[in-house]
DNA sequence: CGCAGGCAATTTTTT
DNA sequence: ATTGCCTGCG
């Protein structure tokens, strides 16, 4: 069936037909116009909550169904898998066809399949492998050492950091300007940007900016590639514009060429990825790149109260050189944003968890709850009160599933099979599990090969042959070839699922984690078992590892009724009616990090990252900063967040606790927490443990005495008599951890481990307004 | 080759 | 405080 038929099933006619209409009927005007604009570049401003995925599916149906192009001739792009996924559920739900082929996706799925269609035009081969950020590190390390360049003073990942950004901005190494390298790597830095470049094309292995240069590459060096493409994509739709690098700008400004089709969508306000190389210039830019170009603003906003939108556009009118939007909005006024000031990260904690039952007793689903914090960091705080208090929750970010130890490794030996030339895996798994193939072998291999110029395996495959090797490591190496040919000859006759099942028994792979006794060992094994299922959804191995690369995503499950608690950044698109923005402290956010590094651009994309949090909110947003905070084992004292300010006092209402900033007396933040397990909020969920967190469970497994928490002012700890004990181990937050040595009535002696503060102390707690 | 102990680094995150 | 990384020794 093309494009231009009926659809028997549906009833709907033809395209061409008026019929089209049909889709924009139930729009806003301005949505509408969004959809219809068809002829040449157009710009979607599309505020937060303005129905922005809505107009760009619309669109997208729009195109199909008034018989402007059929569906292999729409570019559509965005960023994230997620984002792509939920187009093409819309599009296929409004269109009623399969969305199978289409080329719609994201910026890096699309450029890979150029790529492949192409590769062979640009020195590569049509199944060169997508590596990830720590083969990237890995491979940067050796041409370091080979430069004889001191890794003390020039860190491989931030050399790597630098070829990343050249990438970001389409420059090949040749394109580098030496002012732009600077002294980096002693100046060598270009010359190590083309070495890398050279070793992945050996490899035949592209890196994530990879994908989009050597496109660019290609479209410069292949015309008729790149004229192919323009004359196929009638249209280019792209999502979330504010968030392209320039190498995407130029991908797409290439593609566009031909039929100048082009519709972005875009929010300036809600750029937050400069520090990953997005440019806020790309959008601002627009009229002046896609001349004749129309802007359409979508500015009536769907989702939250007046008082959230005031409290959000009078924040954002902080920051220069924006487009400009005003958004409106037909939900009434709601209630005021709250601002809470609190002694410190702990009382913060616990005031959310409060506010949290006090909705659920409401009757709001806890789904609709999030709790937004700016660094990953700061989720633990609010996981442990949750825990203590059985609030159901869900972390969002973290180590993601593809990153973990046990699934590289394994992921590795499935490469090699796939590619025996891919020297990274190789590596890898070498000596994983351990068989006596150690450094030394490793740097046989490598004279071996590079003297035949060949890859590690083939190498490896020639020395097993000669006597270069001590005899233990030739027969253990033998053997892990022979056992890489049975595999090869496995993957033609079975089905991978088998065949990975196989290669982690006989590699003994499964075993060495079995054999650890170390508490994260079970949470690997889990993982491992997870990993074969998650192949059994692939027909064949290529088309698995291909979406790993490109789809690193954990299978989580969402949808539960908990609590969210996640990162500014991972809030991004998501709506709640109830958000908390926590941690809102000058130095913490804005981050100093970030205004020291980027100055008034690094301020800016901090206060958009305040703004995108506030328009997550449907009915309700609370903000909440401490006065103190632990970090990196210090308490820091700090002020409010310099955003707490800018948003205008009409739309707030401020409800610091008392004694804060000397406003009165008492201390906020006192309660009594004590008689807290440590690490019981992990028990159940071994696969997120650190090591050191595994560490310190098995050291309570072996029957160590459990850490107690002392929290509060001695007068609180006073009056719940009997809590502690002789012997029992506690944590201070100022003096850390220690011994009761004597508990009668109020009277607590503890001796402290660290040398400094091992005093005997009549009263332990230190009230508040001493803490540092 | 493997392990213990010393040592800096510790924003945000996708693909 | 915690973590991973590096070094030096057995």
């Amino acid at each position: 069936m093309t494009d231009t038929e009926p659809n028997p099933s549906t009833g709907v006619p033809a395209a061409g037909a008026p019929d089209a209409d049909v889709l924009t009927a139930d729009l806003n005007a301005t949505q509408s116009e969004a959809v219809r604009t068809v002829d040449g570049p157009v710009l979607v401003l599309a505020g937060a909550g303005t129905g922005k995925t809505r107009v760009l599916t619309t669109r997208l149906a729009y195109i199909l169904r008034a018989g402007l192009a059929m569906h292999g001739q729409i570019l559509a792009v965005t960023f994230t898998n997620k984002a792509a996924r939920e187009m093409k559920e819309r599009v296929g739900a409004m269109t009623r066809r399969p969305v199978e082929g289409w080329w719609l996706g994201t910026f890096h799925a699309l450029a890979a399949r150029m790529l492949r269609q192409n590769a062979e035009r640009i020195g590569l081969n049509p199944n060169f492998t997508i590596i990830d950020t720590d083969d990237q590190l890995r491979l940067m390390k050796q041409l370091l050492q080979a430069q004889s360049i001191d890794e003390k003073k020039w860190p491989a990942r931030t050399v790597l950091h630098a070829v990343q950004r050249w990438k970001d901005r389409g420059l090949t190494p040749d394109q580098v300007s030496a002012e732009d390298a600077g002294d980096l790597a002693g100046g060598k830095a270009i010359e190590l940007y083309k070495q890398y470049q050279q070793r992945l094309l050996t490899l035949n292995a592209c890196d994530f900016g990879d994908l989009l240069l050597h496109c660019l590459t290609l479209f410069r060096e292949a015309g008729d590639v790149l004229e192919k493409y323009q004359q196929q994509f009638k249209y280019i739709l792209v999502d979330e514009y504010q968030d392209t690098n320039v190498a995407q700008y130029l991908w797409l400004r290439l593609l566009a060429q031909g039929h100048k089709n082009i519709c972005c969508v875009g929010d300036d306000d809600q750029s937050i990825y400069g520090w990953r190389g997005a440019e806020v210039g790309n959008i601002l830019r627009f009229e002046q790149d896609f001349p004749g170009a129309s802007v359409v603003r979508l500015e009536k906003n769907y989702r939250s109260t007046g008082h959230i939108l005031g409290a959000a556009g009078g924040l954002i009118s902080h920051n220069e050189g924006r487009l400009g939007k005003t958004l409106w909005t037909e939900i009434d006024q709601g209630e005021a944003v709250r601002v809470r000031g609190l002694w410190d990260g702990d009382a913060e904690a616990r005031f959310v968890g409060e506010e949290v039952e006090a909705l659920q007793a409401d009757g709001h689903p806890l789904s609709e709850i999030a709790v937004l914090v700016r660094t990953g960091a700061m989720t633990r705080g609010f996981e442990d009160r949750f825990f203590t208090i059985g609030l159901p929750y869900r972390i969002v970010g973290g180590a993601r599933f593809f990153e973990r130890l046990e699934i590289r490794d394994a992921l590795a030996y499935l490469r090699l099979i796939q590619s025996p030339d891919d020297d990274l895996a190789f590596e890898r798994i070498l000596n994983t599990p351990k068989r006596g193939l150690g450094d030394k072998a490793l740097q046989t291999l490598y004279q071996a090969a590079r003297a035949r110029g060949t890859s590690l395996m083939r190498a490896a495959f020639d020395v097993a042959q000669t006597e270069e090797l001590r005899p233990q490591a030739r027969r253990a190496l033998g053997t892990l070839l022979e056992k890489f040919a049975r595999w090869r000859q496995l993957a033609q006759e079975s089905d991978h699922v088998s065949l990975a099942q196989t290669v982690l028994d006989e590699s003994g792979y499964t075993e060495m984690w079995q054999r650890d006794k170390s508490a994260e060992a079970p949470g690997r094994l889990d993982n491992l078992k997870e990993l074969i299922s998650a192949m059994g959804e692939f027909d064949a191995l290529g088309g698995f590892l291909e979406h790993v690369s490109l789809v690193m995503e954990t299978f989580a499950d969402d949808a539960a009724e908990k609590v969210t608690v996640m990162t500014l950044h991972a809030a991004k698109g998501l709506e709640f009616d109830t958000v908390f923005l926590a941690g809102w402290e000058e130095g913490l956010f804005p981050n100093q990090r970030a205004m020291d590094e980027n100055g008034v651009k690094g301020l800016e994309e901090e206060r958009r990252l305040a703004y995108v949090g506030l328009t997550r909110a449907k009915r309700r947003a609370i903000v909440s900063f401490a006065a103190n905070r632990r970090m990196f084992g210090s308490w820091n004292a700090a002020i409010p967040s310099r955003f707490v300010d800018e948003l205008p006092k009409e739309h707030v209402k401020m409800e610091s606790d008392p004694g804060l900033y000397g406003t009165g007396t008492g201390f906020g933040g006192g309660g009594f927490g004590g008689g807290r397990d440590t690490f019981s909020s992990f028990a159940e969920q071994p696969s997120r443990w650190t090591p050191g967190m595994a560490r310190a469970y098995q050291r309570r497994q072996e029957g160590e005495a459990p850490t107690k928490f002392i929290e509060g002012t001695a007068e609180t700890v006073a009056s719940a008599p009997g809590k502690f004990g002789r012997g029992d181990r506690v944590f201070h937050r100022k003096f850390g951890y220690g011994t009761v040595r004597q508990a009668e009535g109020e009277r607590l002696t503890i001796d402290f481990d660290k040398a400094d503060t091992k005093k005997v102390m009549a009263s332990f707690v230190v009230p508040p307004e001493q803490a540092d």
